[in-house]
DNA sequence: GTCCTTGCAAATGCTTTGCACGCTG
DNA sequence: CAGCGTGCAAAGCATTTGCAAGGAC
């Protein structure tokens, strides 16, 4: 997916090759790139950007519903292209190797638990940690 | 719960009343204290305790296994006494509320996917982030 | 031309660490 | 009485912010 002008379009937002550059970095990064990543990445194209300039590319994004933040390790947070709503993450605690997967039950609870506790659900985070089949060992 | 040393019997671990007072405090703390807040009530009880002792204490439980860590905002870490088996958060955006809600369907999640996945699932977190009924407004 | 964005550097806030002393087992 | 734990201060890191210059519309 490409960052353009049709999807930027909020009042008072303007296009720019540094945000269109890391967009895209985002959206091809397989999912779960820190912004440590993103810069550097980001960096080969642009050695001129700057890591602020990575941060509020992502804040901006995060406000416009285009990117999600998901807090998966404790070192730092990971960012996504927003897409379809049902999937999940499991993180591998010897590797660090993170898997998505889709289940829809999540859906279920969300609905529920949203109209049992009168909460009004904007997302939902799953994550299950444990070890890979690799690391089971 | 209180810490003795029944609890605390892993080798090279010795038994303190600083530690003692933070795992007072984070099992009766209602769940998801900051380390910050720890820190507060901790002082209150022995005003020379250091904050770095409060972390360090938490990583000792973390790593014996008697405490939970979760990641609910962005701003710091939550921390309590694992226990109660199939609860997860409901997070408000607006006022920052923490709510707890139990949910036989997440264990299920977690032996499913676990299976499907080939993983050995150690924890699982599941949190839901969006307005409260006070808040929804 | 306006005013949003950028780059740089400095600041912030949570968490960790080095070191000398203290206390547990 | 050995060695883990503590307090203090300083360091580390991810992230944020102030400011002047640059660029989109």
């Amino acid at each position: 997916m490409k960052l353009n002008k049709t999807i930027l379009k909020s009042p008072g937002t303007r296009m720019t090759s540094q945000r269109a550059l890391v967009f895209d970095i985002i959206s091809r990064g397989g999912g779960h790139l820190g912004a440590d990543e993103i810069y550097a990445r980001a960096r080969r194209k642009n050695p001129r950007i700057s890591l602020s300039t990575v941060y509020r590319a992502i804040g901006k994004f995060k406000e416009l519903g285009l990117v999600d933040e998901s807090h998966l390790g404790q070192e730092h947070h990971h960012y996504e292209t927003k897409q379809h709503g049902n999937h999940f993450h499991l993180v591998c605690l010897r590797c660090g190797s993170i898997t998505e997967f889709e289940y829809p039950l999540v859906e279920k609870i969300r609905e529920e638990v949203g109209k049992t506790a009168g909460f009004k659900i904007v997302s939902a985070e799953v994550s299950l940690s444990g070890y890979c089949p690799k690391c089971v060992r």
